[in-house]
DNA sequence: AAATGAACAGAGTGTTCATGG
DNA sequence: CCATGAACACTCTGTTCATTT
């Protein structure tokens, strides 16, 4: 998959979005706008505010590059309300992608990790552990 | 001073290196390409190797905001062995504005460290602690 | 070759507009 | 009005080119 995990500086945004959203893929069979709920909600206490075009843009990423495929349910079936939704299933290249997704991410972050405390360390003295 | 310190993601590059020049600008009297260098050796650890172009950048903001002031050290003078070079000194807005600028920074370093640690607990399980 | 600077180009991302239910 | 998608524009940053000593 082309997206780019390391940037020399820190992860970018699209990289950190499309972990989460692989995760919620394969937990919970939600869909798009409910994806952007979430995150918002959960990184709310971050400042982070995340847009629905970037939601979709991963979203997107992952079909074209055949990590998941798109269902759509359309209105009256249970749980559409309002009108279609489309909803992501891994696909069985997905499901192995996503498991080397993840360990490749766990460095990535770990480096950004790194980079920060380094920062922490050099500008406000040493990292205080509780 | 111009320079957005939030951007809802991450910290971005040029305040971070912003944040590093200021303090190099104070500690030592040392010019572009030294910085450079030492950021480059500092990093490498992290796989983050700046580039010229962004430290010569925000060393020219850092001058155009009256942050700091340049001073030209021609070839022949003390330490100047090729040609010439650019030491950079603080004005006296620039002291208080650094000042201000290294706090706000740690908030938001702090918020960052912070987004990319619930990432970590998101995906990878508590985060450990020795 | 070392140091600085500027132009240019490409990537990344947010805002806005558009469409269908 | 909700969900999705696409166009567009702007910001950020890296590569390249230029100048001087």
């Amino acid at each position: 998959m082309e997206t780019e995990l390391k940037r020399g500086f820190l992860v970018r945004q699209r990289a950190f979005l499309k972990l989460y959203l692989l995760k919620m893929i394969e937990a919970n069979k939600r869909y798009g706008t409910q994806f952007l709920d979430d995150l918002r909600t959960e990184f709310k206490p971050y400042g982070y505010h995340p847009t629905h075009s970037e939601i979709y843009k991963t979203l997107h990423e992952l079909t074209r590059e055949g990590w998941v495929r798109r269902e759509k349910k359309l209105l009256g079936e249970p749980g559409v309300d309002f009108q279609e939704i489309i909803i992501y299933h891994f696909t069985e290249k997905g499901k192995q992608e996503y498991e080397l997704y993840r360990k490749q991410m766990k460095v990535e972050l770990d480096r950004c990790l790194g980079l920060l405390n380094q920062a922490m360390s050099d500008h406000y003295g040493p990292i205080k552990r509780k």
